[in-house]
RNA sequence: GGUGUCGUAGCUCAGUUGGUAGAGCAACGGACUGAAAAUCCGUGUGUCACUGGUUCAAUUCCAGUCGACACCA
């Protein structure tokens, strides 16, 4: 049953665009909720650096998937594809628009058009593939891959370790190629979706960036690092702001280079993020400051 | 003041037995369906300090100038 008159409006942007403020006033406007969609403010250890909205912005307007998890829990996009299907069908019984706001772009697309059913991964298969990884090298994988499945083979980026170990997990466990099961199809979903693209002009954005980072030092990411440092080695903490600290801690780099190493990787990262959010010219771009045009905008699309 | 070493990409440096130069990092661009703030790929952007000399040809050799550092006074 296609429900014509719900709106998910996503709001995505660079770290460090503004997409928090404008999200919430917008959420606001149209007395709603917030579906983040940051895979790194979803672990309830990880505040400082993750630039999470403040308690007051929580107030504000009801956030979901903000510090649910811990990060010694397994997530991943599916599930998240389900979480949020799952609570947006909830949501929609109150609110005709509801806004989904984050930078991860892999994550919004999930939600947005879905991603194909894989049975989850078994760590012990995970792990015996790295080990390979580790003792033989990217080529083992590359031969054992071609063998598995040469159609994706031909087509993946054999240079990646995180593809190669994907696609041989996933010939494991299901026993069949990859490739067959890999359709890369769009779901259809049960509301509209408005795609809302937040950025500012290089040199503006970059300045905000460091900003940042000096700030969240100020707020004491240090401290915040250093109690997470027994679980450095967790996924979870593979994140910008959190491994530059370590090698602070470690003693490997002083902090004044640890904070300048932070704002570089931040800055790649935005970069990494516009590529992403550039393949597809779905999205509707705004600065932040346009609160007016964006409400403007999505009166008049949302009917 | 004297002697020595050095001055090459945004940074750290390599190199050319004389034929106008290349690595790492940064920067810039891109890919990416269960790790995604992850992971991976591509691109060299240059008055080789300056001025003169030798030479067919100088970033390279020689002299001077300037600058940095070290040691000696």
């Amino acid at each position: 049953m296609l429900n014509s008159g719900k709106y998910l409006v996503v709001i995505t942007g660079p770290t460090a665009v503004g997409k928090t403020a404008v999200a919430i006033q917008l959420a606001k406007i149209w007395n709603s909720e917030i579906i983040s969609a940051d895979s790194r403010q979803f672990y309830s250890e990880m505040t400082i650096g993750t630039a999470k909205p403040d308690q007051h912005q929580l107030d504000e307007v009801k956030h979901h998937f903000i510090g649910q998890l811990s990060i010694h829990d397994y997530y991943n996009v599916s599930r998240f594809e389900t979480e949020a299907l799952e609570l947006l069908d909830k949501l929609f019984e109150k609110h005709n628009l509801v806004f989904m706001v984050g930078g991860s772009g892999l994550y919004i697309d999930a939600v947005c058009r879905g991603i194909d059913d894989f049975p989850d991964p078994e760590p012990e298969y995970r792990n015996y593939l790295k080990g390979i990884y580790i003792d033989e090298g990217l080529a083992k994988l590359q031969e054992m891959l071609v063998k598995l499945d040469p159609e994706y083979y031909a087509t993946v980026d054999i240079n990646n370790p995180n593809r190669l170990l994907r696609a041989l997990e996933v010939c494991h466990v299901t026993g069949k190629k990859f490739s067959d099961q890999r359709l890369n199809s769009s779901k259809k979903r049960g509301f509209q979706i408005i795609k809302i693209g937040l950025n500012l002009p290089r040199p503006e954005l970059f300045s905000r960036i460091g900003l940042r980072v000096d700030q969240m030092i100020e707020n004491k990411l240090v401290e915040e690092v250093k109690s997470l440092l027994p679980f450095r080695h967790l996924n979870a903490l593979n994140t910008v702001g959190y491994k530059e600290i370590f090698e602070y801690l470690d003693s490997k780099i002083t902090l004044e280079q640890a904070i300048i190493n932070i704002k570089t990787s931040t800055r790649r990262y935005a970069k990494r993020q516009l590529t992403w959010f550039h393949r597809t010219d779905e999205y509707k771009w705004f600065e932040p400051s346009q609160l007016n045009e964006i409400t403007n905008y999505l009166t008049m699309v949302c009917k």
